[in-house]
DNA sequence: AATGCTAGTCTAAACGTTTAGAAGGAGCCA
DNA sequence: TGGCTCCTTCTAAACGTTTAGACTAGCATT
């Protein structure tokens, strides 16, 4: 800006407020300095004017795994709605790695991004103190951090399960295996809330042993698909608690040589794009991903730009159960 | 950071030499520092930091579409890759769309990150320009672009389907639909070759309404893929030349009452994770993410650090054809 | 006693913007 | 002519770091 100020022969000053139009320039001024612009090939140093003005116009966005479709439609609503107000986003990815995760953040705070949307990975209770001294405007999205005064949108999960399992119980289903996600998380736990509750409102009793532990990933589906697939008395539905750990039931169930939904039904959280395509088609919970990812980025606009110490906001959104075929009525015995 | 020097009697440049650990400072210092540090809480600007060192220790990633499994995949490696040596990524994704790709390329350019990784979207001519006014270390993926003086990493896109294309003719298809990517895309030209060598080696001749020209997206496979089957001698195979193509070809297939692989056959490129576990289980040509990804993310740290004026290097990766059930062999006529 | 070396610390000048407030000039009115 | 206002432009001080080079003191060497 400096040489263009000299080649121009006006003061930094009168460029920058050309550049900016915070001030009006006399036409002879503008043309002098444009040229000298053009001439140069100069553009303005983003870091200097960031560090003036004290905002990147920059947010970090943390997911647990990009690679789950989820997410990555989450990353893209996100990112298409901060560009539009001229926000870039940083990505970054935990894979549930609650060391890598602490990283992660420290990673983009160091970047001085305005803002964060986090899906948080691992256990609410170690996130909540390190976040609580992230002094920065924050959203959560689809979990909680209990005592964490941020704001939140997820999903209402326990009344999405609780109509999935109550749709199961309608079809016959008496012995339901049911594949969590990880119980230190809100999410695994309000899905298996939903589970329970759909039961005991049935009348059908919780048996234990129907309940097996995933990791969320699809190698933790499979083991506990399995797990179930191979007891004595063979539950005749499952239902998977995410999309990655459902690729797991499947490929157990096809591995086990049983098919569904002739030998067992399956439901299943998180929709697929092409699950009315490939068979079977599986009935899914599907969530609305797009509202979520421009409810978060729309409370984190909020916070940038408004009051800054509002109350946090709790918005929840609810799933949908999408009915396929992948899970067959009981004869009645 | 001054307020720090001065809780603790010190310069400025003794407590900057604490942190970055350039210079010895006694241990009587050390204290009084570390001890006002954490009494006023300090964080290092990064921002101010950046201005001083000019850079910022971030790349731009834009690719077409986050959504995509295949750039999902592409992104999370780089970011690994990045993450692990100190780089966070700026995640972009341009939708296809030439306008809002610069507009993207653009904010990258306004955050000032230090280098580039592209997957670019539209015509290669129209890019070219606008890339080499980049005067950023840079790398392109998936597409080439002509005439552009830049590291690449690419498929054998040819030669990928040319074995596909082989695989069918060898199973005793002659009429082999063929559903095609952006012609104006080297990845969309160079495919179809593929496709045309292979028909030519085999002496088939080679039949232009059997080629239709999707937009890369689901709809545009499914357009394509309805043309090919309603047409008076039905192609008795199809390759679809991208995996969400692939999609809008199987939901046509479903929708034209017709059957895979018994009616029709079906090979595409890109694999699915799920490609074993759900029916059809389709036979596809596999992209290596993984290299693909690190590939980029050490050609342009290469750059970074070495020799900026290196000539660009181009590096070309083998695709892997996947064989499962999607295709059946012919009977002899 | 003069000199040189080392270790630790400091001063001050960058880096490239933005912006408050000063300065200068033109036009208008009494 | 003097006093006002308005418009344009400029000066200079930030913003929060890093770092070359100066300085000091203590100690060893000649």
């Amino acid at each position: 800006m400096l040489d263009v100020a000299r080649a121009a022969q006006v003061s930094v000053a009168t460029v920058s407020a050309l550049i900016n139009g915070t001030t009006r320039v006399s036409p002879a001024l503008t043309q002098r300095i444009e040229a000298a612009i053009s001439a140069i090939g100069y553009e303005r140093n983003a870091i200097a004017r960031s560090l003036k003005l004290g905002a990147t116009k920059t947010i970090g966005l943390l997911v647990t795994d990009i690679r789950n479709p989820f997410f990555a439609d989450i990353v893209a609503t996100i990112q298409y709605a901060l560009n539009r107000v001229g926000y870039a986003v940083m990505v970054c990815s935990s894979d549930e790695d609650t060391a890598l995760q602490d990283m992660q953040i420290k990673l983009l705070l160091d970047r001085a991004v305005d803002g964060l949307i986090i899906a948080p990975a691992g256990e609410d209770v170690m996130l909540k103190d390190f976040l609580a001294s992230v002094r920065r405007p924050m959203v959560i999205i689809d979990r909680t951090c209990e005592g964490l005064d941020a704001d939140t949108v997820t999903l209402d999960n326990r009344k999405a399960v609780l109509d999935a399992t109550s749709y199961l119980v309608g079809l016959g289903h008496r012995r339901i295996g049911y594949i969590a996600g990880p119980l230190i998380t809100s999410t695994g736990r309000d899905r298996l809330s939903g589970y329970r509750d759909a039961l005991t409102e049935a009348g059908v009793p919780y048996v234990e042993e129907l309940v097996q532990g995933g990791d969320s990933r699809e190698a933790g589906g499979y083991r506990a698909a399995m797990q179930l697939l191979t007891q004595r008395d063979r539950p005749s539905a499952i239902f998977s608690a995410n999309n990655l750990m459902t690729i797991g039931t499947m490929r157990a169930i096809r591995d086990a040589g049983l098919s569904c939904p002739d030998d067992i039904s399956v439901a299943c959280f998180d929709d697929f794009p092409w699950a009315d395509v490939f068979r079977p088609h599986l009935t899914t919970i599907a969530q609305p991903v797009q509202a979520i990812g421009e409810y978060a980025a729309n409370l984190l606009l909020d916070r940038l730009f408004g009051q800054a110490d509002e109350a946090p906001r709790r918005l929840v959104v609810q799933g949908r159960l999408i009915v396929r075929e992948s899970c067959r009525a009981l004869a009645r015995p």
